[in-house]
DNA sequence: GGCATTACCGTTTTT
DNA sequence: CGGTAATGCC
């Protein structure tokens, strides 16, 4: 069992003397100087101001996470608290993780007495699981993740005759999610929101979701955040509790929180006052998925008297690069405006190239890189950052040819791997029966015979007697009311498990989990199986049981990957590192790659659409992040060519790249063998041109450049049309419109397209032509791309 | 109930 | 184009 019992419900004792927390402040105070030494005099002034609110604004690179742990490490050193009454939050496992471990190098031992340190979830698990009861659960609660909570959502709306076609669960999942970001009972959520979901019925739904997460004694991501809020609200004694728990609290990225969050923190920030959010309001980069930046453009009216200290010497990247960057979010306002400032020298300037297409980028990149790394460099060292992810694939294909080691971060996680979620089934169905989307998830995998027609019967069995699933399942076996041979599987099964159970405590649970994957001819199943993948499967099964090993027992691995979903990946040989520009944000590389700097991609076109200005700069700030994460060297890159969904579409370059500062950045000349030679001029072009209107857009809707991306939209014009010195790349102009004519190409029309050359029309499929090219061969493609040859 | 074919869709992602 | 989800057929 996990211990959830902390010195809590009783007075807290004092320091032993002699007990860790007073060994490791004597040493502390000895060794002052020592933590407080090396920082600056800001890091200083964070560190130090101990009581009232404090926002610690901290550009990228300058010191964060160290202000974070020395603060702990001064707060247990002057014996202002003791470990167990700081509260740490953080957003993801890996900071917490990280935080640990940096505090554990201050303190030793101390650290690991801070039992509130961890994420937002994980916090809000121990404060829910205390008192359960409360929130009319029981202390053993289980946790969904997405997967669970859309198939509960597609029980609600089929018990509902709901067509799911029209109303997609996932819709239903998003909209409830978001109303859970902002801490929204059924009750609260606005008319017209709950008015945009089945007719109206989305508040509706969403109470029947939230009754059966109870029934099952369930709770999904959103309550974790959202019952204490509830608890703190409604028990006024349990709130004070915490007030008498928390003297210090610390909260990393503070940008990022949402509304649910922002509450959580102000209720319990309303005891000691002693809050201190460090965060970054030009990296924030979540706003999609519900963080407000407002809540640290605000924060010094939301907590009264807060100090506000700014860190903004940058002790990562060089001159050319921060100076860049700042001169690129400048542009973004509503920002609380910091300045970053180099403590190096200028260093090599940002570069700018241009490709014919993705296939050109991912091999010039792939050249440059074999460059550095012949000269010397590690691979380690090196990034490539994308805005999305299906650019990744492009340069993976490349270094497989190059033979470049690389890995990819992201990408499916461990946990959410459909053989390892089985397993879990199983797992958690043995530790707790009444768990019933797990059990449903396996009860038919691996394939028993106990289709659609039977578990609906399981289920309906279930509800009538209140009973758990398998004990349905027992009830209609022993009744006889189903067939012979689903009888027979369904009585194996159910017998298993009663066995597998009453295991638990008898034997390592290690082995009862390889037991458990063997009996139950799971692992027969990828055996057998023998698809490409069907090995990495069993690898993954193979790997999961030895994760397991780090835990006690079952139970305590259940609960760690209910919140933890990601398996630190072991850094094995040099390698190049492909990711996302959100993926990135905390991390830092000597060089990194910057592709895909087009309208459309980056910024996105839905985040523009989505979110107009908002969105715009949001897409900024991720700019500024991917070029922050750059120690020596940041190398952009666009293609006028990229292809998406498998036609190939036309691009101009970035506006972000009209927004670099000319001293800092040099524009790369393509060589003469890429995109035979019309593409330098787009190099040229795009130097002299983005110049001449420096002024500051006011409304996103009314510049040049949000005409030119909509018009591109519109009509797909021809980019690349505009050849050396053309209308293209000149702001102002209406780019290269009057080859966007949807002129009607019949079959057999001889059409001319800039990447491909001439050609025959030989299918036209509304706007999409399927064309025999003279070289390139039958492709597919917009019809606003080709003109009549 | 299981498998094959078709329809659909296509940022970013943590817990 | 390529992956997944959902239908339809055996």
């Amino acid at each position: 069992m996990i211990d959830y019992s902390d010195p809590f419900d009783h007075d807290v004792p004092a320091p032993r003397p002699g007990g860790i927390a007073a060994r490791a402040s004597a040493a502390l105070r000895k060794a002052d100087a020592d933590y407080l030494a090396g920082l600056n005099p800001e890091q200083r002034e964070a560190v130090e101001t101990l009581d009232g609110p404090l926002l610690v604004l901290a550009g990228a690179g300058t010191g964060k996470t160290r202000v974070l742990t020395t603060r702990i490490a001064h707060i247990l050193a002057l014996g202002k608290a003791r470990p167990f009454e700081i509260l740490a939050v953080t957003f993801t496992n890996k900071a917490a993780r990280e935080m640990r471990e940096r505090v554990g190098k201050l303190l030793g031992q101390a650290a690991e007495g801070m039992q509130w340190l961890g994420t937002f979830h994980s916090i809000g698990t121990r404060i829910l699981r205390r008192h359960a009861e409360l929130a009319g659960l029981h202390s053993n609660f289980t946790i969904l993740d997405t997967d669970d909570q859309i198939r509960l959502i597609k029980q609600v709306l089929a018990a509902e005759n709901i067509d799911d076609k029209r109303w997609p669960a996932r819709q239903l999942a998003f909209a409830i999610d978001g109303w859970k970001n902002r801490a929204l009972s059924p009750k609260e959520v606005p008319v017209g929101e709950a008015q945009s979901f089945a007719a109206g019925r989305g508040a509706e739904l969403y109470a029947m979701y939230q009754a059966r997460l109870r029934q099952l004694n369930a709770v999904d991501f959103g309550d974790l955040l959202l019952e204490p809020i509830r608890l703190f609200r409604e028990h006024k004694d349990v709130l004070e509790q915490y007030h008498r728990r928390f003297r210090y609290m610390l909260v990393d990225e503070y940008q990022d929180t949402n509304t649910a969050q922002y509450l959580w923190l102000r209720l319990l920030a309303q005891g000691s006052k002693n809050l201190a959010c460090v965060g970054d309001d030009d990296q924030s980069i979540y706003g999609w998925r519900g963080a407000e930046v407002e809540n640290i453009l605000k924060f010094d009216r939301d907590f009264p008297g807060a100090k506000i200290v700014r860190l903004e010497r940058n002790y990562r990247s060089t001159g050319h690069i921060l100076n860049a960057a700042s001169h690129l979010i400048a542009k973004n306002e509503g920002r609380l405006g910091k300045t970053l400032r180099p403590q190096t020298e200028l260093g090599e300037k940002v570069t700018v190239a241009g490709s014919w297409d993705s296939g050109e980028e991912a091999r010039a990149i792939g050249d440059e890189i074999e460059a550095l790394h012949s000269k010397g460099h590690k691979l380690d060292e090196i990034a490539i950052l994308v805005r999305a992810s299906f650019q990744m694939r492009e340069f993976e294909e490349r270094f497989i040819t190059l033979g470049l080691n690389y890995r990819v971060v992201g990408g499916p996680r461990f946990y959410e791997r459909a053989e390892i979620r089985d397993a879990m089934a199983y797992l958690r169905v043995i530790a707790s029966p009444a768990d019933a989307l797990a059990f449903e998830r396996i009860v038919n995998t691996p394939k028993r015979g106990l289709g659609d027609v039977t578990v609906k019967l399981i289920i309906e069995r279930a509800r009538a007697d209140s009973v758990t699933l398998p004990e349905a399942a027992r009830r209609l076996c022993d009744a006889g009311e189903i067939k012979a041979k689903a009888r027979q599987a369904l009585k194996d099964l159910v017998l298993s498990f009663d066995r597998w159970t009453g295991l638990i405590d008898k034997m390592r649970h290690t082995e009862l989990a390889e037991m458990v994957l063997e009996e139950s001819g799971y692992t027969d199943m990828w055996a057998k199986d023998r698809t490409a993948e069907a090995q990495g499967r069993l690898e993954n099964l193979k790997e999961l049981v030895r994760s397991m090993e780090q835990f006690e027992n079952l139970r305590g691995f259940l609960e760690h990957v209910s919140l933890v979903m990601d398996v630190d990946g072991a850094r094995g040989e040099d390698a190049v590192t492909i990711m996302t520009l959100h993926a990135a944000k905390g991390l830092e590389y000597d060089t990194v790659f910057l592709p895909g700097w087009e309208e459309g991609l980056f910024p996105h076109q839905r985040s523009l659409d989505e979110s107009g200005r908002a969105g715009l700069e949001e897409e900024r700030r991720l700019a500024y992040v991917g070029l922050t994460r750059a120690r020596r060297r940041a190398k952009v890159w666009f293609a006028s060519n990229r292809r998406i969904h498998g036609m190939w579409q036309s691009s101009i370059p970035s506006r972000f790249l009209d927004e670099l500062p000319e001293p800092d950045v040099d524009v790369i000349e393509a060589p003469a063998s890429y995109g035979g030679g019309s593409f330098g001029g787009m190099g040229g072009s795009y130097g002299a041109s983005r110049f001449d209107q420096q002024k500051p857009f006011n409304s996103t809707y009314d510049t040049p450049g949000w005409r030119r991306a909509q018009e591109n939209r519109a009509h797909a014009t021809a980019g690349p049309g505009a050849r050396s010195g053309g209308p293209m790349t000149i702001e102002g102009e209406l780019v290269a419109s009057s080859t966007a004519k949807s002129a009607g190409f019949g079959r057999g029309a001889r059409v001319f397209h800039q990447k491909f050359g001439n050609g025959t029309v030989v299918e036209v499929d509304g706007n999409k032509l399927t064309v025999a090219f003279d070289k390139a061969g039958h492709k597919r493609v917009l019809d606003g791309f080709v003109q009549a040859a």
